[in-house]
DNA sequence: TTGATCTCTGACTACGTAGACAACATTCTT
DNA sequence: AAGAATGTTGTCTACGTAGTCAGAGATCAA
């Protein structure tokens, strides 16, 4: 209650925001009292919290939060590692960890790698951990190259497996993309078609590879020959380019695609060199992008459930940051993928010659979700 | 150089970040004297420059941005406030924002506004605050629909305009939405369109409205009848719905939607009630998606170059903040937009009858970018 | 030689919050 | 009614950094 403040300037122009210490003075009791306030702390009487949530109101107080980082040593806040692209997989999983950091209570920096960045995501990380975050989200596990492994000292969360990152408690979540990819070739080789070609990803990216692995596992298992793998890096315009090969190419019957957009590049080429999906060839595409039931024809894939993912990871980092158990708790199982028939994919030429009636492929049917 | 610490646990586990002190201690100088170093200001001896940088080094010691944050009272954080939507233009945004954002040594959190959202937009901005950020990115305007302005006492950055909105400075970037809705439409025109229909993105959005003044004043200037106007949201499945209702109208010859996922619905609508693109409906989208060059037909449409939106405007927001002018500097001219012509647009049937040979818009041909 | 100036370094402190602890008031036991 | 338990509030302090100011040593001018 001490009054005896050093004389302040009143009279000029204070814009500096009000301190817990303001409310105090305001309120009559002690810096100490507001902060039990705000926390909700017990023991302190129903008078004077009013009298302090009331000076609170009226000099528009808010809390700082960098002093109570600063004090606490955590700032509640998540740093997300992300690819700087525009790309729909890590563009919908930002806005699902987005809003599962939120409900949290926490809050969301975000940097992204770039391809020609010095330092690449071990880079990205140090940002952030100078930045002051409690926790670290990879959001897309590539393969750099360099032989130092990722080293972090602090509680992370890697969407899929990522080799060569080591932190003190490493979370891992998403779907099980070889699983994945596996329905995906599954579903074309019981269709009849003979052998399944595929349009990879960036072999850099470990989502790529573990649908790659997938689709190969498939085969084997069915005794199809295994095509050569077609790489693209996720654009329309690569799984263009691929698509040109594909289409010169007589044997080639149904193709999986590692993602949607990449179909749609492909699905041109196709257009374009007058070979019919899903007549002639059929695809499955990765992701299920909102477009994927519009397209001509609309496509068969495979969804993510990005916002599991992203709600199961970061509730399980949260908790990691809040309550270390360092053992690390068992990893849950993979969330499992389903596939969403559509339009694109058919019993392949040879054998509906021999089986008879051609059904119409365009018929408009309303999408089926397997599994 | 008092080493007459307090007795400290020297042999449990400590885990504590390095401060300057502890460099401090192990350098023989004092925290000052590490702190003048790491800045690089001058009257250091090269001698101690170089035990402090040894000293740091050996610790593996970072600055705490938290504690430079609370003695500065800035964060060099910016604050994006963007809606929870994985939509093409404000995920690409945000990528762009990302990258000028750390380019300028600042970093990047990010909150979203989701519909049911308490608070909206003027909480998403609140969060922030209280998280401590130093200026405020607005990415996509909308109109709230609540008499209350909202009021922000930091810089802001806003995409285009958002009227009600209060701010110290206010600055804006972003393409003359109104001019680009102008061009798109009036392009359709010179094609020999009697009139353009337009499927507008939801209201809410200051960005759609620009773009459905811009038709308006189009089919004004060139005194075309007004058709009703559609309202989509943003997504393929309302550019399908508005389509249905398009393709059962035998006097709709040309659409201009307010973007292109919403025609990749139109266009599935279209192939579905069998008209055809461009022979008797010509379609001009906004964005230019990746994917926009590889529909069928490619897609015309128009680009918006987000990532010199978000340098542009980053740069002044971030000189805002740090050498504050006041006096709102006069906005720079909004970028200008440009048309990419692909084979989604042709001739009206009628003209074509009229002037004889109807080529094929088959061909495949580059995009070719006007103005 | 005596200031005067410049170079270099350290002590003290503020930033805003919350934890540790102390002090005092009130209520409950026996 | 004395002592214990509980309720309520305040003082002091740390968190890690950098600004202010003081002081010591070195260099320079007259």
């Amino acid at each position: 209650m001490a009054d005896a403040t050093p004389p302040q300037p009143t009279g000029a122009a204070r814009t500096r925001r009000p301190g817990s210490t303001d409310v105090a003075r305001l309120a009559g009791v002690s810096q100490k009292t507001v902060s039990r306030v705000l926390n909700g702390e017990p023991y302190v009487k129903d008078e004077v919290r009013d009298r302090v949530l009331r000076a609170v109101e009226e000099l528009g107080y808010r809390r700082n939060n960098v002093a109570r980082a600063l004090n606490s040593g955590r700032t509640r806040r998540i740093g997300l590692v992300s690819l700087g692209t525009a790309l729909y997989g890590p563009s919908t999983l930002l806005v699902a960890l987005e809003r599962a950091t939120r409900s949290t209570g926490y809050s969301l920096s975000v940097v992204n790698t770039i391809e020609d960045d010095p330092g690449g995501v071990a880079g990205a990380v140090d940002h952030l951990i100078e930045q002051g975050v409690d926790g670290i989200v990879l959001s897309e596990p590539i393969d750099e190259g360099d032989d130092t492994p990722l080293k972090i000292d602090l509680p992370v969360l890697s969407f899929g497996r990522f080799p060569g990152l080591q932190a003190e408690p490493i979370l891992t979540t998403g779907g099980d993309g070889v699983a994945a990819g596996r329905t995906a070739t599954e579903h074309l080789l019981s269709l009849g078609h003979r052998t399944v070609w595929h349009i990879a990803g960036p072999q850099r990216w470990w989502a790529a590879r573990d649908r790659l692995d997938g689709w190969r596992q498939a085969l084997a298992a069915a005794g199809a020959a295994e095509p050569p793998v077609l790489e693209g890096d996720w654009t329309p315009a690569s799984g263009y380019q691929a698509g040109r090969k594909l289409a010169a190419d007589p044997d080639v019957t149904a193709v999986f695609v590692a993602n949607d957009d990449m179909s749609i590049g492909l699905m041109r080429a196709l257009t374009e060199a007058g070979r019919s999906v899903p007549d002639e060839i059929s695809i499955v595409g990765f992701d299920d992008i909102p477009s994927a039931e519009y397209l001509s024809p609309p496509l068969t894939t495979i969804p993510q459930d990005f916002d599991a993912f992203a709600a199961d990871g970061l509730a399980r980092l949260v908790q990691e940051i809040e309550a270390p158990t360092g053992a690390h708790s068992p990893e849950p199982d993979p969330l499992s993928f389903r596939l969403v028939v559509r339009q694109s994919t058919a019993i392949p030429p040879s054998t509906r010659r021999r089986s008879g009636a051609p059904r119409s492929p365009r018929t408009p049917k309303k999408s089926t979700p397997t599994r």
